[in-house]
DNA sequence: GCGTGGTGTGTACGGCGTATACCGATCGGT
DNA sequence: ACCGATCGGTATACGCCGTACACACCACGC
């Protein structure tokens, strides 16, 4: 009966928040987590096996499945423990600096743990973590006079600009880390046999005189605010319309 | 020497345009690409699977790999191929129209192969399709005003909404196909068991009053719409100011 | 007629996720 | 103080995966 049945009746999140209840148990979700996230921090996402967790932690392979119902569920938790570095500090008030604030910190926590861009997306809603996160900003857009569909709508709008414009950051740095290319020149010259050929077709006139003389090609922070405070310039005139 | 080689050194994209190099051959790298694009529809991204896009061909296993340097490059041919749903129809005119139409294709095209939200971001920069579609929403925003480094802030803006922003319809979409839910009553009903445990501690109080009240909670296009509307709201203040 | 090179095949290797059966230690009830 | 139940970790095994490598075939230019 009792855990093995309840690993998999019970959501994996009540059962996290009853510590008491392996007292003489060396391993543990938190601390597989842990061990995964680490790894997947230093080799990428595709290094992260339930072998290799295993290894890392000393134990048999199928150990670790006392504890996790299997690799959906690890990410589920490494997702949820990582989400814990985007609780902004104090002394944010107001939607725009609530928002503002939760953005920069996805950002910085995306690139910090690169492997998120890899996640299926919807482990991405339902983790307890995450979950605060999004109470957070949501209360931040509440009585301003926007009915909760329109709330929500602003809520997802800031949300997915900055998962999507943080993917596609992280990815790039990704394939840098991969490929062993340290700047953004060594990149470009990297890149430049797979590049040459498409540009020279003469195909992406505009796209090629981007790449010739923009300034800011390589500051990826002022890309991704100025993309960011165009979103929020865009909630700001749902907000205005919902006031009045 | 010759075709080997050659699949090693030269762009997959500059080999796709010359047809005439292979004409004794049964099979092509466009082949391929669209027997997995088929398999990855019907069955999810982690279907496809090297062995199966040969057995479907009626091939032996290695027989792909005359074409197609290894998956990462199958991955690549597949989302170029599908990506030339994106091009918009004629009569569309102005920054606006144009990024707007892009915006519901991609949605369109990302809902219809849900798979591409699992695919390494890095990839969908290159491909020849994609450029030419980049090539075409920068150039509308052309002329405005706008320097180089701030229209393609604004493209990647829109862009970054839009993907972040399908990406999490289309994998819960995938999500219910997969657990065989049919419905949005149906999908709650499902989820209640997860969802419950983290409303009854009572944490998300905005949050739960929107899943209680919320009139359009079910209405993806509206949600996705709404969002682009305000990521465009913001582009244009940003070209208003550009323009002075 | 014959080499040559492009095309598909067969075999094999190492790694993966995980089902299943097992074993020792520990605990609750008596 | 005992004893079954249960829990945490183990050992083994299966069927899949991507793909390296050596080989067989066939069409062609000479």
């Amino acid at each position: 009966m009792a855990k093995k049945d309840e690993t998999d009746d019970v959501s994996l999140w009540e059962r996290l928040e009853r510590p008491a209840a392996a007292p003489r148990a060396s391993l543990s979700a938190g601390r597989i987590a842990d061990v995964a996230i680490g790894i997947a921090d230093r080799e990428g996402f595709a290094a992260v096996t339930m072998r290799k967790v295993a290894a890392e932690l000393g134990v048999a392979p199928m150990a670790a499945y006392r504890h996790v119902n299997g690799k959906d569920e690890l990410w589920a938790l490494m997702i949820d423990r990582v989400s814990g570095e985007l609780a902004p500090g104090d002394g944010i008030s107001g939607w725009r600096e609530t928002l503002r604030a939760y953005a920069l910190r996805t950002r910085e926590m995306m690139l910090r743990h690169p492997w998120l861009a890899h996640m299926p997306a919807p482990l991405f809603a339902l983790t307890p973590t995450r979950m605060a996160a999004a109470e957070r900003q949501l209360a931040s857009l509440d009585g301003l006079g926007l009915d909760v569909d329109t709330m929500m709508a602003a809520f997802r709008a800031v949300n997915a600009y900055v998962h999507g414009a943080t993917q596609s950051e992280a990815a790039l740095r990704q394939y840098m880390e991969e490929q062993g290319w340290q700047s953004a020149d060594e990149t470009r010259r990297g890149l430049a046999p797979q590049m040459s050929y498409l540009m020279e077709t003469g195909r992406y006139p505009t796209y090629r005189r981007y790449t010739r003389g923009a300034a800011r090609k390589d500051d990826a922070a002022w890309q991704f605010e100025t993309g960011l405070d165009c979103v929020l310039d865009g909630v700001a005139g749902l907000v205005e319309r919902g006031r009045a």
